[in-house]
RNA sequence: GCCCGGAUGGCGGAAUUGGUAGACGCGCUGGUCUCAAACACCAGUGUCUUCAUUGGCAUGCCGGUUCGACUCCGGCUCCGGGUACCA
């Protein structure tokens, strides 16, 4: 009776879903386990089978963890606001919810043939009001708090205001715009309402803000850093331009430190890390004044430029110093002579593209001001420059030129004659390059000639302090995260604008108890007429009738950035999820999904997951504990190749597609005319051409759609019905496609669509063989041509249990010693490899358990039922059909005990030493696995195959490892 | 440029702390079954040499440490990912 895995796998999903086999409770006898994919975005296109790899990865966890007495929290769930439902409700006026509740079935329905043990009462949709209500919670909370320095946490802006009012804001250490003024608690007092909650929006740790954005008008909405590909949108292409605009922030920036300091706590990789790390981008130094020599504007010339440097050490070696071109200050520290040149540069400097400036990063230019700065260590005088490698937004836009230890500085001193200091007796070869080295002794360097490195700075950071010209300061990379779009389909802001006292509107929330603040109805999926985001059509949607509310919506991170914690406890109408939920879950033990998120969606979703920590919402710093990234799946491409005759063929429509071979001869220019009309004279007799005309022809390579495929070898009766001219000229009665590793994507119909392979073989094999492709992290091209393998397994399988003729053959007998180590050696293999989530070599391990009690005709009871309980994981249909076969009651395996490992099974009598003489293997001898070197090393002299090898020599050396090998150094 | 990975048969890959390199699977070759095919099963399959035994060479390249290196160290080459004038 050959496995009917249609049937099976049919009966056992409707099985769990009816019995809600996989539904999860909090229960304080099991220790918990939380394993979570990255919820994906419902698209259009549904799954193809890039996608599930890790969501059968996390289940293979999830089903391991049961099996070893964990009640394991495993969901899934969508990421339901974005882009493209928006777009397709822009062409064809489709409410965009429509189109995500379709694809969301689609994909419900695809995941669900695939057996994974989710429990879906815990679903998740980021665009339903009952979760996104929660979202602008959060959206208020972080609206609410600011970020105290002392505390190191983020507090209440209701304290905030007391301490105001008690004694203004000097004594108050937090996190605040740049700008923010100090001022007294009368003067506070004295204010405005209106002044005092423009004062607050430089507190909160979401505000809104007056920000250069990267702005896309093909997409019209402003974009992440990390959604802009070589300076066009990832998503569609479209060229993006800066523009200053009115947006929402995240004072994100609050939490730089105890974003990088919490990447030592979680098991995440190298590379992960380090891009976090890179990206927040913290750098120590100092902060300097150099005072303005050359005052040509009371009012508006700076009294002085602020520098940061990471190297204050080389403080004497500064020979001039560059501002970025567009710093507001330019204008006020031109000279006359100089402004020509000056509004030249800085116009030339605008008129750049950032493409441009990343294609020209080697070459130097700049434009000298006219004007002097005094280096407030030696009082020399030092020119002012403008270049554009110095960056307006980094730091103060202003830098000071250290020639002889900054290689872009030296380039430009090289480029403008400017002076090269060296600075340190162990600097080398300054006629060259730079030489950035700490080493040595300082010279040319007054107060700090002779000192070594730290002794330097520890002087000038003192200096500079007491002078009150500086002091030691953290500098980040990372810029406060953008929190608007100009778009419809996302979670409205619970935010509307009040104005006061003839001031410009302010922000206020709306009540809590007025949550969710729901999408309105609109007419059009477009920006009004007057160019405001599209909820500007909503008629008469006012807060109060009166007040108008925020028109743009939160960014796609916004619902991805807590909905672990939804999960927990997915239909509380009252909390975010209870506190005995948060308090039993925690945080994600296991989190997979794909590493391109590192400093989007990981990054935001730490910082609110710390932002909540601090309101004493939730247990954990970290959210995920464990993160694995899986890697790409790339397609692979079939070609067919099509000859195009232009003249001298009949009948004129019909296609002629010949073997691989030929197309290479041809590109190789090695297919003569002649050959190539005996090659068809062959195959479609000698009148399918006009003798008398010379043909003319090129040989073209076509993409085939590769469900006509299998192994590489064409179905050309399938193919024939969608090309029904086509003529193949065939090699051993086949037509071999060409292929190629390209991205899988319906352009290149090479998209592999898991519905038709669980079909053809299965949701076990497809499960199997997906984790049987490779390392999970690592990228890999799809290939279908193995999966046969897999199926083979699944079928041998079921033949320990079943022969040939159908005839069930289980029995009740005791299993021999060969039989245990078998079933024994696979018991320790798949649970260590587990462990380690070496998730491919389970298969091998599996694949040899089978075929090793195959070979011993094993049909004991005893061995199959815990070699059941092994492959369950990986195939749960197939499993829990032949659990109920021996006698189990249904349903019961997702929670039976993972086998326990017997060590004393696979002792051994004996082990068999390779012998190796040299490091070379020549001969193996046998000894009793209690032996002792001595007489290893005796019984492996005596041996003639050593002997032979020695000459007759005494060996120098004979070294044994215990249970490993000896080696014999002649 | 900088940071992080990686390179092993015809192919995907295995070798967990340095201890028999190539597990497992695909593909291929030969065979059994069949009228035939498919399925299934059996045998072989790194490479060179040899009738065979045997032996030589093999984990991107060059060198080192070690009784012993795919694994550790130094120097390169190529490929993938991230980032970009960050002072």
């Amino acid at each position: 009776m050959e496995y009917n895995y249609r049937e099976v796998e049919q009966k056992w999903r409707q099985f769990w879903e009816d019995n809600k086999t996989f539904k999860t409770e909090i229960n304080h006898s099991k220790p918990k386990y939380y394993v979570m994919d990255m919820f994906p975005y419902p698209s259009g296109a549904g799954l193809h089978v890039g996608h599930p790899l890790g969501y059968i990865a996390s289940d293979i966890i999830a089903r391991y963890k049961r099996l070893k007495g964990f009640n394991v929290l495993h969901p899934m769930g969508f990421d339901s606001f974005g882009l493209p439902a928006e777009q397709y409700a822009i062409q064809t006026g489709q409410h965009p919810a429509i189109t995500t509740e379709e694809n969301i079935a689609t994909y419900i329905r695809q995941l669900k043939q695939i057996g994974f043990s989710y429990d879906w009462s815990r679903e998740v949709r980021t665009s339903d009001p009952n979760y996104y209500k929660w979202t602008q919670w959060i959206f208020m909370q972080l609206f609410n708090h600011y970020y105290d320095k002392d505390e190191n946490k983020a507090l209440k802006i209701s304290d905030l205001i007391i301490r105001f009012a008690e004694s203004g804001n000097k004594v108050v250490n937090a996190v605040c715009d740049e700008d923010t003024e100090i001022f007294t608690a009368e003067e506070w007092n004295g204010m405005t309402e209106h002044q005092q909650q423009s004062l607050l929006l430089k507190y909160r740790l979401t505000y809104p803000d007056e920000s250069v954005v990267n702005w896309c008008p093909g997409l019209k909405a402003v974009l992440a850093n990390d959604e802009i590909k070589d300076g066009v949108s990832e998503r569609g292409g479209f060229p993006v331009e800066q523009r200053k605009m009115k947006q929402w922030a995240m004072r994100i920036t609050a939490y730089a430190d105890r974003l990088i300091d919490g990447l030592n706590e979680v098991d995440w990789s190298d590379s992960m890390k380090d891009q976090q790390r890179n990206w927040i981008g913290r750098s120590t130094g100092a902060s300097v004044r150099f005072a303005v020599d050359t005052i040509l504007d009371k009012v508006n010339t700076p009294p002085f430029i602020e520098v940061f440097t990471t190297r204050v050490d080389t403080i004497y070696g500064v020979s001039f110093m560059v501002i970025a071109p567009e710093l507001e200050s330019v204008p006020f520290l031109t000279t006359p002579e100089q402004k020509e040149a000056v509004e030249e540069y800085v116009k030339w400097v605008a008129s750049r593209t950032e493409l441009d400036r990343m294609s020209e990063v080697k070459k130097v230019s700049g434009v000298f001001t006219g004007s002097y700065v005094i280096n407030p260590f030696n009082d020399e005088k030092v020119p002012i420059y403008l270049a554009d490698y110095v960056l307006a937004g980094y730091g103060t836009g202003a830098v000071m030129g250290v020639p002889s230890g900054d290689q872009r500085d030296w380039n430009f001193a090289k480029h403008f004659n400017l002076p090269i200091v060296p600075i340190l007796d162990a600097q080398k070869e300054m006629d060259v390059q730079a030489d950035n080295t700490k080493e040595g002794k300082y010279i040319n360097s007054g107060i700090i000639n002779g000192l070594d490195y730290k002794e330097a700075t520890k002087v000038l950071t003192q200096f500079l302090e007491e002078k009150a010209i500086g002091k030691g300061k953290i500098q980040y990379r990372l810029r406060n995260a953008v929190f608007s779009r100009q778009r419809y389909w996302g979670e409205p802001v619970p935010v509307y604008f009040k104005g006061g006292s003839g001031g410009e509107p302010l922000p206020y929330l709306i009540e809590e108890s007025e949550l969710p603040l729901t999408l309105p109805v609109i007419d059009k999926y477009l920006p009004t007429d007057t160019g405001e985001p599209p909820l500007g059509r909503a008629e008469g949607w006012k807060y109060k009738g009166e007040y108008e509310y925020e028109l743009s919506t939160m960014p796609g991170w916004a619902g991805s950035s807590w909905y672990w914690y939804r999960y927990m406890d997915a239909q509380n109408a009252t909390e975010f999820a209870s506190q005995e939920s948060i308090n039993y879950w925690k945080a994600v033990d296991l989190y997979i999904g794909g590493s391109e998120h590192a400093t989007g969606h990981l990054l935001y979703s730490r910082f609110w997951n710390k932002f909540l920590k601090d309101l004493g919402l939730v247990p954990e710093e970290e959210f995920a504990k464990k993160l694995i990234n899986q890697g790409m799946i790339s397609g692979r491409s079939n070609f067919v190749y099509c000859i195009i005759v232009t003249n001298g063929l009949k009948p004129a429509n019909t296609d002629i597609y010949v073997p691989i071979s030929y197309y290479l001869k041809y590109e190789n220019g090695d297919l003569s005319t002649q050959d190539f009309q005996e090659l068809i004279s062959e195959t479609h007799g000698t009148d399918f051409l006009e003798k008398s005309i010379n043909p003319m022809f090129k040989i073209i390579r076509l993409r085939v759609n590769v469900d006509f495929v299998d192994n590489d070898i064409l179905d050309i009766e399938k193919y024939k019905e969608h090309f029904n001219e086509a003529k193949f000229i065939l090699e051993d009665g086949k037509y071999t496609c060409g292929w190629e590793v390209e991205k899988m994507s319906k352009s290149k119909y090479n998209v592999v669509n898991p519905d038709i392979l669980v079909d053809k073989v299965g949701a076990d094999t497809l499960r199997l063989y997906e984790m049987f492709l490779g390392p999970l992290e690592q990228a890999k091209p799809w290939n279908t041509n193995g999966i046969d393998g897999s199926f083979r397994f699944i079928k041998k399988a079921w033949r320990l249990f079943y022969d040939d003729l159908g005839t069930f053959k289980v029995k009740d007998e005791a299993p021999t010693p060969a039989e245990l180590k078998v079933l024994h050696t696979a018991i320790k293999k798949v649970e260590e490899d587990l462990e380690r989530y070496s998730f491919n070599t389970v298969v091998s391990t599996l694949m040899i358990c089978v075929n090793d009690l195959g070979s011993l005709k094993c049909s004991k009871k005893a061995i199959l039922q815990d070699l059941v309980i092994l492959m369950s994981p990986y195939t749960p249909h197939i499993a829990e059909e032949l659990w109920t076969i021996l006698g189990n009651e249904a349903g019961t395996i997702s929670y039976a005990n993972f086998p326990k490992f017997n060590p004393s099974y696979l002792v051994e009598a004996n082990f068999e030493y390779p012998i190796s003489i040299n490091g070379k293997v020549r001969a193996n001898i046998s000894f009793p696995t209690d032996a002792l070197p001595a007489d290893i090393e005796a019984g492996v002299l005596a041996n003639e195959v050593v002997q032979k090898w020695l000459e007759g020599k005494v060996p120098k050396k004979v070294i044994v490892v215990l249970k490993r090998i000896v080696n014999v150094v002649p």
